[in-house]
DNA sequence: CTTGACCTTCCTGTAACTGGAACCTCTATA
DNA sequence: TATAGAGGTTCCAGTTACAGGAAGGTCAAG
């Protein structure tokens, strides 16, 4: 299957596919014209990242996840490990951005928003409450 | 002042603050041995970029609101509409975070996270319920 | 035989810095 | 006065995860 084929079927887009074989996370077959060949196994692997990616895991995550996906063998722990701590980011991540909306919409609701010049939101970007 | 005591009066680092010079946000004088040289007036600037960045402000939303803030016909509405705006897109972030948090909430909690190979989280990523 | 869709590689740009190299300047101390 | 160390300068490369675009090769249809 050509590269315009596995981008439909993945979910991503072509130039993404040719960067993820760049770094080496898929390494599609070639036909005898060049152009990438794309079998049920490479197109399984992109619909993983794709999947992965989606969830915000990053490449060096999806590396990992990767890698035990392909290990038989692999103990779910470490898995579970990459996924937790993955969690543990996004909620962080969340906290700080909910600490942002309460100020910004404080400032907002204080904010006349007419054509005079005074304004709390300049105000308050100018130091912190001083 | 020299860009060391700019960065700890500020709270940005002095590559920041070089960086930013280098944008155009800033522009310090000159000393005759060609260090920067920083007046209260930039000092006051560099706090107004270090809280606004901080408030997740992009570079370019600063830049506007630095012209706002020097102007002083302003009109408060227009610094309300940048927040506004700024406003929506972490409320958006948070969602998508939230979505995200919850899927892999899931996952884990799902994951027995032992020594077997089955893991409901590799399972999830080969792709979405099928 | 040509047209248009699709493929290839390669180069550049993005956001907002950070790190490092190579080199200059100032101040304090032996 | 020599020198060490702290702090300053510029410039170049790297980061993340791609996206856009140029220049050119390939294929199927009419």
């Amino acid at each position: 299957m050509n590269i315009k084929d596995a981008a439909e079927k993945s979910g991503l887009p072509a130039k993404t596919i040719r960067y993820y074989e760049d770094i080496g996370l898929v390494t599609p077959d070639r036909a005898v014209n060049g152009y990438r060949d794309f079998d049920a196994a490479h197109l399984h692997k992109l619909t993983f990242l794709a999947q992965a990616r989606g969830l915000g895991f990053s490449i060096e995550d999806c590396r990992n996840l990767l890698a035990l996906w392909e290990d038989q063998d692999r103990a779910s722990g470490d898995v579970r490990s990459i996924a937790k701590q993955h969690l543990a980011e996004i909620e962080s991540k969340i906290s700080g951005l909910e600490a942002m909306r309460a100020t910004l919409a404080d400032l907002v609701e204080t904010c006349a928003g007419d054509d005079r010049p005074d304004c709390p939101i300049i105000d308050r970007l100018q130091g912190p409450a001083k």
